[in-house]
DNA sequence: GATTATTCTAGAATATTGTTCTAGAAATAA
DNA sequence: TTATTTCTAGAACAATATTCTAGAATAATC
């Protein structure tokens, strides 16, 4: 096997291929059920062969792993997006830029969920295949970075006091638990009115929440 | 086939035995994951037959559905229990009383989930599952049923301004939210200390984020 | 208590699905 | 061009889920 070159120029093609794929596989998994699509279906519908899927991705359990990985990075994306965004203003004092934070993380939150409803639901059922599926380095080191921004984001405030006294792991569940627990069952379809509706609720409840008294 | 007996009497002995079943399953999906433990894992650690199996519960979709309402139903039981407990001592005021029937919601689940993280975890994770299964009415009935007494609990107390006025589902989710994502974590061996540690932290957020102003 | 109906158990037979393998085509590098 | 690597294809194989048939155990009926 030879040295892969040096400048580093993946076949385009096929990398725009596997994320074609990836989409496929989503819609397969939505529709039938992680446990339910078979290899068949997503070489059906994706048009490739038993082969090809293998070639690229391993098997079953890793292709779902790849298609929990590539809806993390789309979301991370979004959150590093409103994140930044939020603590752009110059003029506010600190305690209104963490509130902003927060709230950012939530719209984050809400308006990615709302917005891509299969992905989310996807990624909401199958952390834990990552693992199981054995890529879970790659991911967690992904994961590692996205987590040690925010935390790294939020370490200022925390320290000074504009939030209350509480481990990272805390503020997290008490910022984005709610909205997380009412966006699953409105992905099962037990909700009628749209998800975006309670945006603002969730942003106001995390922020009281995580506020110093 | 002749008419099942007027006078209901389920062989005990097989009611027994499925319910080892259950667990005994339980334990395989705990250990390999769903997808991952085979029919002959759970023949083989129960001890029956796959003719059995499938004449018990149908298929393998509707082992794990039963697993799961059977999780949902010891979860019910205890927390019933914990909201009847809170409302048996006549002296209170009313807000005192939603307090404490907020607080007892969460009590119930941190301490259900620390009990039984092996249910816990399976429930978290196979609320589909059920419905896949086609299981779905027996346990929508059933679920119905739980759902309509917590909400009938709260009901006077939302009425009589005593909580903030939201719909039930908000209420629901702003309640237990932050609590079952810090679980999630806390089952997936994502963080090292005691849940039980969290417990008043989660009670009066519940509280905080759900009282009257 | 004998007979009949029903439920339960067992495991072989079958069907479905996941994974591997080999050979060749396409793409890339030398 | 030639050599090397990556990709595609689908048949072969392996693992697993499900069905089926026959008989054993249990319960109902007389």
């Amino acid at each position: 096997m030879k040295e892969p070159s040096l400048v580093n120029k993946p076949q385009l093609k096929t990398e725009e291929k596997k994320r074609q794929i990836l989409l496929v596989a989503l819609q397969c998994f939505t529709e039938h059920g992680t446990a339910g699509t078979t290899i068949e279906m997503i070489r059906e519908a994706s048009g490739m062969s038993v082969g090809s899927l293998y070639h690229h991705f391993g098997n079953k359990d890793k292709i779902a792993a790849a298609v929990f990985i590539q809806g993390m990075r789309e979301f991370a994306e979004l959150l590093n997006r409103y994140l930044s965004e939020s603590s752009n203003e110059e003029v506010l004092s600190a305690s209104t830029k963490v509130e902003q934070g927060v709230k950012a993380i939530v719209y984050a939150n809400v308006d990615w969920i709302a917005e891509n409803p299969d992905w989310a639901r996807f990624v909401f059922h199958h952390r834990s295949i990552v693992s199981k599926a054995g890529a879970g380095n790659k991911l967690a080191g992904d994961m590692q970075v996205f987590y040690q921004q925010i935390i790294s984001w939020f370490k200022p405030y925390a320290q000074q006091g504009t939030l209350r006294p509480l481990s990272i792991e805390l503020l997290s569940s008490l910022i984005t638990g709610p909205c997380h627990d009412y966006a699953r069952h409105w992905l099962a379809g037990r909700y009628q009115s749209p998800l975006l509706e309670q945006r603002e609720e969730f942003a106001t409840a995390a922020w009281n929440a995580v506020k110093a008294a």
